[in-house]
Parts: C-alpha cells; structure tokens; sequence
DNA sequence: GCCAATCTTGCAGGCTCTGCAAACTTTTAT
DNA sequence: ATAAAAGTTTGCAGAGCCTGCAAGATTGGC
C-alpha cells in the first residue's frame, strides 16, 4: 500500500533489499536441492555473492535466511481487528483482520510456496516458523484482549490467539500441497470456520466447504471477494 | 519399586536414567539461574559429573536436554481415544484420551514448573516444546482421522490436532504462571471447553467457567458436564 | 574368571555465530 | 568538487556446538 514513502528508500536501501532478498532466494533453493544439513553459510553466501561474514549481518542464524525478513507493516492486526464491526464473531473477525496478510503471502506465491516445501522436508524447521508467528501472536492477544474487554493475561485472549495461530499455520502447510489453483484465503477461511464451530466433526460424505449452519445465523457480513 | 517386570531393567539402566536425569536437572537448574546463552554444555556435563562428549550420548542438542526424554509408552493417544464412547463430541473425548498424559505431567509438577519458567524466560526454546508436541501431533491425526472416518490427510484431523496441541500448550503455560493450587487439568478442561464451543467470547465481567450465554443465542449445544 | 556387549571418554575437526577493526561506498555538508 | 560523516562489507580470531572415531572402562552372561 504505501507507495510513495514520506522518506524515499534510496538507492542504499534498495540494495540492502536486493541482497536480503539473494541471500534468502540463494539459502531455499539450495536447502530444497541438499537438505538443510548439507547447504553451508558459506555456500549460502557464496551463492548470493558475499563474504560469510556479511550473511551474518542480515540474518542471525542460517535457518532465519530461510523464513525471510519481517513483515511488511502497515496497520497492525490490533488496529485491523479492532475495525471490525462488534457483531463479528471472533474467529470470523480475526479472519477479517488476517485478509491482508493473506493476500500478501498468496502474492508471493512462488516463494513461499518453496519456502514451505522446504520445511516440511526439513522438520527441524517447522519451529522456526512457530517463532515467526509468534510476534505475530504477541500483538493477536493484545487484539483479543482490547476487543473483547478481558486482561490480556487472561486465558480467552491466549488460547484465542495461539489456537488460531495454529489453525493458520495448518492451512498454510495444506496449502504448500494443494492443487494448482487452490487459493490460500479459501483454505483458511475452511479451517476457520471448523475451528469456530468448535471443531464438531463434519460428515465424511462431503468434503466441501460447509456453511456451518442452515437458518439461525442473523450477522453474516459475508466477506465476498 | 521396581519389582521384577517382564523384563527386569538391570542396573546398567538404571544408571542411564539416572545420568539422564541428572544432565537435564543440571541444565535446568543452571539455564533458570543464568539463561540458555550463559550455559555450556561443558558445564552441564561438569555438574552432573560426566564427560561433554557423554552429554551427547544422551543428547543431540544442548536444548534437548533441556525438554526432557522422551515420554513413558503405555497405551497411545490413538488407542484411548478410540476407547471414548462414539457420542462424546470430540474435543471433550481428546480431553480424555490425554488425561493420562496429564496427570503424568502434575505428578511431576516440580520439574515441569521449573521447565516452563526456563521456557518462558528464554523464549528461542518454545519452539523447542512444540516440536515435543509434534510427535504426538502425528499421532492424534491419525487418531482423529481413525475415529472420524476422514481420511488423515483430510484438513479437518490436521486442523483438530494443531489446534487441540496449542491449546494444550496455552494451558501449560497458564499453568506455570497460576497460583499454588490450580491443577494442570482444570486448564486443559477450560481451555478445551472454550475451543469445543468455538472460542465464542465468554462475558468480561465474571472470570470463572462461564455457561456462555444468556439470551440471543439459539444455536448453542451448551456442553453441560 | 573371561568374553562380549555396552558405555564413557578424549581427540580431531567442521560448522555456526560474534566482536573487532580495517577497508570501502554512499550520503551529506561545505 | 571535495571533504567529512555515516553506513556497509569484509577478514580475522575465537568461543561454542556437535560428530565420527578409536581406545579404555563397566557390566552382564557363561
């Protein structure tokens, strides 16, 4: 969203982007062609055309390099979710304030999707992407905790925020194997609505997405697009 | 104790558990006093008086030790959980197919406080815990796809694994943080409680188990033990 | 007591990651 | 344009993690 910057990147920054960017492309392709254990640092910086030393300065640790820099920012779930209407069941709200996330990762499509396929074949990785969601967890109770009223150390926002979390983390990984055309934004949007029923088993005769209820559901803002 | 079981233990391994026991004491004890960066293996080792290498006999990383062994077998998640009764709802028969595990974890109460303060207060080994998780995550799915009927590489198993395993993670770091008397289960059952009705809000003003709802709500299997 | 299996230990070595200080490059001010 | 300032890259030294290997030390079975 935010094109024109008060403060223009710079030609500086741009190249900072440009070899972050190398380095991470360089570590994912040789990590999924090896396996995590046998790709280098050094290799890894070799390939981007740096010294060692310099991976160093842009990613704490070789496995950083493969989840990739921090988020873009732009309005914080906190703020998204608090601009949901109040009548807005929770899980259906967070989806909400996720939406432009979501769209930015289905935008880079090609990435993540290897960067995925990277860490299921290499499980020891998997936590690593928990880490990442964690900041993002951090400031998701906070959200919770402001729209629903309670404490943030309280359990509700918690469990709200890690629950969900892990229901995101699941639709990503199905998404790293769907087919071709599956869209990210449907996968979670399923997996939230399971987990606002409150994970009541579905019939195993279809295998849609269900509409969770026939009649009695007054709020349903449905998000089209 | 130990009688004589089918297979005696012998004294030889005996002793294995007890270095065992005695590297993951010593690293918690020494990683509580002066966090994970400010500890060697070395030192571990030198506390529970082995040699470094021995420490890795034992375990592959400095964190493992950390974590713990692995858990005692007994009869699997899968096979308790197919033991609940078909018409419990599923969150509440997940309860109860981990009640076993969870009562291991009160009876060790102490080790397990002291874990989790570790955690808490060196948050690059959450991770750590939730790859722990993983391996019973494996096989929940296969559980809840076994008594669902779904196919386990179906979203909903995957989904009702994660989501249950974060919850249950959430309850254990309430847990470390609650006061003197609260017992691990009672957060497990809220949580769990809370996830199985769909994470609907529970009223800000009371802080105990709440019913829910009052009024509007005509779609609500209140789960009444 | 003796053999075989198992466990412990030291050693060498590769890899990750950090602090430091010397180039080097871009930006800013003159 | 030129010089100073600010920021970046790099090499080097070194601590610490972890592994493979082979030589001792223990244990269990006979």
């Amino acid at each position: 969203m935010a094109t024109t910057a008060p403060t223009a990147p710079g030609r500086r920054d741009r190249k900072k982007q440009q070899t972050r960017a190398a380095l991470t492309a360089a570590a994912l392709r040789l990590v999924d062609e090896r396996g995590r254990d046998h790709v280098t640092v050094e290799e890894i910086a070799e390939a981007a055309d740096v010294s060692p030393r310099t991976f160093f300065n842009y990613f704490a640790t070789k496995d950083d390099a493969l989840i990739g820099g921090p988020l873009p920012d732009g309005p914080s779930i906190h703020d998204r979710l608090l601009a949901v209407p109040a009548g807005v069941p929770l899980v259906r709200a967070l989806l909400e304030a996720m939406t432009p996330d979501i769209a930015d990762i289905q935008a880079e499509r090609d990435v993540w999707l290897l960067r995925l396929r990277v860490i299921k074949s290499n499980p020891s990785l998997l936590p690593i992407l928990v880490a990442r969601g964690e900041c993002a967890e951090e400031e998701t109770i906070a959200a919770v905790a402001a729209r629903t009223g309670l404490p943030a150390d309280s359990m509700f926002p918690q469990l709200a925020a890690t629950t969900v979390g892990a229901a995101f983390r699941t639709s990503m990984m199905r998404w790293a194997t769907a087919d071709e055309g599956v869209e990210l934004i449907d996968l979670v949007r399923e997996a939230f609505d399971l987990l606002g029923s409150g994970l009541t088993e579905p019939s195993p005769a279809h295998d849609e997405v269900i509409p969770t209820e026939p009649s009695p559901a007054p709020t349903h803002e449905e998000v089209t697009r």
